[in-house]
DNA sequence: TCAAAAGTGTTAGGCTTACACCCATGC
DNA sequence: GCATGGGTGTAAGCCTAACACTTTTGA
């Protein structure tokens, strides 16, 4: 069954992408697919894909984010919406770009997809990138620094359970930018949402750290 | 001449909508047109249309947005992307939308449309509104209420020279809230981006104002 | 002379920043 | 016992918020 479907004026095809951030290694990465088919074939592009006619745009997002890394239930948002004419050279593209935030021991994006199809890759040392995704990127990790400071965004990128090292080292990948130990501790606490869990994290040799969760950690709230 | 656009699976529409803000009377208010075809025919909407196959995102909504109230050479930045599939009852839309915002001085929306056909409504005295208008103009507000607190924004919102006051007024009708005269002066003063022109403005039975100039009008920048 | 908006300083409290040493553990 | 990251307090400066009266003009 291969019918087509007309317009009386040209209509542009939608995608959504997503901009997934995780922290490993101390380091903020971003994940990415290798292209399989043409155009930019082979080369490292952001998960994504066409719109279903009557999908919601997220659910597309989240759809396509699925198929292509096995990523589910993350923190998803709306980013921008990119459109230049000739950002993809086989037809009119407009996509709609979300980013999403993925707690580091909630990764296994090779699972779903073929081994070697999807990688993360440091923000700062990404490879060469299909259509106008390094701009995206960039646009994304704008928008996730500005709202580290005036949201509980951060706790996206964490476990359910955290130390106090961890959540600064979320901030410090994000920002890029080194912090004061004892300031960023004041300012965490003085927030008043973060619990001990009572227990102590034992994680080499040295004093073991106490565990925090977060109040809401579902709710991404504004802060300050 | 009339073809048809045939593709291999189904393609939404795309439109662009704008929300223009500006002042009038101390209020914040929003230009809306009323539609003269199905559907919702006779209601007020905003300005907006489909996107033209070659054509940039925000070319098309500038397009649309003078072609429809006149309106031209202002301040404009992409808000949101609505998709949810039931938005629109003729066909899957997915509108891009953009706020503007226009200086009080330079306001004829109805010269270039057909008068009655375009209106200026405060936002707290909205009509009835097409589609899910309603909404987008409640994200706008709220988009613009986020970034007078750390932009140049509110600039946009004036003629090129303004009194303190008439500064403070965008303030305070965007915000919907009253600001102290004295903290607000030392505030916007200390930012060190106001000249004076030296002249007066003499506006009734009272003392004249100085009268003021921002040094890089065009550019909205981050501030604080 | 009166009404109306323009213009002007100070204080208290809270937040931000800078900064250095002891603690608990594993090896 | 030593290396490693965990944990803690204070002081100075800055920003914010609250608050009321005098000045200049036009009618």
């Amino acid at each position: 069954m291969s019918r087509s479907y007309c317009y009386p004026y040209p209509h542009p095809a939608i995608t959504t992408d997503v901009v997934v951030f995780s922290i490993q290694a101390q380091r903020l990465q971003v994940l990415l697919i290798r292209r399989r088919q043409p155009p930019y074939q082979g080369m490292w592009a952001l998960p994504g894909g066409f719109l279903n006619i009557d999908e919601d745009l997220e659910t597309c997002a989240r759809r396509e984010l699925e198929e292509e890394t096995g990523i589910r239930d993350v923190f998803l948002e709306q980013l921008y919406t990119f459109g230049k004419p000739e950002r993809d050279p086989r037809e009119r593209v407009v996509s709609v770009v979300y980013y999403a935030l993925a707690p580091f021991d909630r990764l296994d994006p090779v699972a779903a997809s073929d081994a070697d199809a999807a990688r993360w890759f440091p923000l700062d040392a990404l490879p060469t990138l299909a259509f106008d995704h390094e701009q995206v990127i960039q646009v994304a990790h704008q928008r996730l620094m500005a709202k580290l400071h005036y949201s509980t965004l951060a706790f996206q990128l964490l476990p359910e359970t955290f130390t106090l090292s961890e959540l600064q080292g979320v901030y410090e990948a994000v920002l890029q930018t080194p912090l004061d130990k004892r300031n960023f501790r004041r300012k965490i606490l003085g927030l008043g949402r973060l619990k001990q869990t009572g227990e102590l994290r034992r994680n080499g040799r040295h004093r073991p750290a106490r565990v925090f969760r977060l109040e809401h950690p579902e709710q991404v709230e504004f802060i300050r």
